[in-house]
DNA sequence: GATGAATGAGTATTCATTCAT
DNA sequence: CATGAATGAATACTCATTCAT
């Protein structure tokens, strides 16, 4: 188990740093210090290791977000939790979700049929989680009634948005300004 | 020149669908009905294609929000006359944005240096051409003095992070109620 | 024991159905429900499988038609008892027959000495026989004193090269008709 | 046209030699001198070389034996000029010959349905021209009326059968005397 | 401008075989 | 006897790019 987590970890890193595509299996094998066989041993091709990767890496996110849902106090709450997560699961998943967020296609087509329906149920679900929070909010009296479930859909492309921004910039903006901005930007819209 | 212009509809088509890595030359050149070679006699390199497409799109993009923003009545009438501006750029030029969006990768390397550049420069302009938009609006009092310039990075990242998951999910939101949305996003945000 | 014999068995079932260059043993060994290592085990590499298999065929083939030679009444019906033996052998031996027709290169090279050696000799030996054959039967008076020893030659060529079209087209011809005529060509060329 | 026909020449060689499967097609282009990527160019994948000379082979085969068929003075004359035909062909194209019997499996499966459907449609043809000559013979007199059609299919094996005996032992029969005997064998078994 | 043959470096993938357990 | 992770050499095929015509 210990060289398939080699693997994986050398993957990550270099996709992070130069992109799937430029990225050949030689690479991740010379930097997980195994045989390049091993790689398709235990993925199959190369897409699997992207796949396998990302998919946990969604499940992670998935499932902390419904956790907190379930532990906050009122709709709007969730989701302000759920953004305060977001930016500190980018800064501890800096490399993956960097990959996630360049070398997952936009559109879907044939070859990745796999490993992208998987990531897409995943989006998918991170916007379902969002409109349940407004429903919630709006029962619960913490989001204003004529909230519509749209906002689920800029939430989410907000969050996407501000993380590439963030990669493509790095240094350049003063991110716990937007960190907080982002929040305010959210309660300003929803609240009742 | 027709066969110029085949050459980059070709290109662009076939981006927008498969990615610029998993699209080759050759498809390109069957596609546009010419030559290989013709290729790189106008474009020297593959990756001339791209260059020369993009930046010509980001330059289309730049000087009609700066025509935008020379003709507005405020501050904040310039911005949300931007946002409209940038869902009909989209549905114009839905091909080439999603090329932009999906095959332009958010960090720079080494290889691509030269088209890459270019294209940051023009999102930082983008960036600067909203700011500016804040400070007009908070001296004519149509944008309310505490808004922070952190907004101008995150309304950019908003109308990207948009656009990347309508191409996701082409048929998925009612996109607009998500325009009518997004606009009232800028607008509680930066009102006076 | 019974391991083993499973790994025969999906070995030459494979072989049959897709020829031993393109059947790998990770293939053979999920076929047989066993462990890839437990093929070295047995065989110690993947000719030994094929040579196993297929010495073992001809031995099988060989000491039948020597029992055939020896209880027959004549020379010329030793012939004959033989090459109905040699339908019966393909029908019971399909797959076997098949491999060893198709794998079995026609030309010696430096690889595959050790198999193809012991090959060889049996396709030799049962010429032999054959010509054994035609002595006997100039000497019993069932065989014509003219009949040349390359009609051995002939008749092997003859025997091989129908059950390999008959591999190539299994329902074409009436294959009944075929033995029969068959039987009939010898008969009509060797009969004193 | 000279560098595909230098690749041609090369692989025929080599496959003869080797076998198809031993051979690399970097051996055929370093024999060919050539660069790699040409044989790809010109054949797309390495079946591709197979494919384009081996119906080429079948073709030249085909349509001599049809021509001899048009010129000969009667039936039992046709199939005689033809079993001749054969060797002389065999002489003077062993290296593709070789390559026929022993690389085209015997049994057709997925990958190589172009390329086989293409050489069992010729082998049935053989078939065929001799049905015809048979038939030919039966209204002319020259072949004895109760000649089965399955003696086609006999001949047909016969020759295929000596050929590939022939390449397997090259020196040992005496092959004049071989293809005198298969006249003979041939000549008795259908003459009125 | 236009063609397409030719190049050659690059790369994912396969697979027989080994070996520690 | 039995497993399956691990190896590493081999190989078909891709593709941007060059260049003679």
């Amino acid at each position: 188990m210990s060289k398939k987590k080699d693997i994986i970890d050398a993957a990550i890193s270099l996709f992070a740093q130069n992109g799937f595509a430029a990225t050949p299996t030689t690479a991740i094998a010379k930097k997980a210090g195994v045989a390049q066989g091993l790689i398709f041993h235990h993925f199959v091709t190369k897409d699997g290791i992207l796949a396998e990767t990302l998919v946990q890496l969604a499940d992670k996110y998935i499932s902390a977000t419904a956790k907190i849902i379930k532990t906050s106090d009122n709709g709007l709450d969730a989701i302000i939790k759920i953004v305060q997560f977001h930016f500190m699961f980018e800064s501890e998943n800096t490399n993956e979700l960097m990959v996630l967020l360049r070398d997952v296609p936009p559109v879907m087509n044939s070859h990745t049929i796999a490993t992208d329906n998987a990531l897409y149920i995943c989006i998918d679900q991170t916007i379902e989680q969002l409109i349940d929070c407004i429903k919630m909010g709006q029962e619960d009296g913490s989001i204003r009634k004529n909230a519509s479930f749209e906002s689920a859909f800029i939430i989410r492309a907000l969050l996407n948005g501000l993380s590439r921004l963030h990669f493509t910039m790095p240094n350049k903006p003063h991110y716990r300004a937007i960190i907080f901005e982002t929040i305010n930007f959210c309660r300003k819209n929803l609240e009742a």
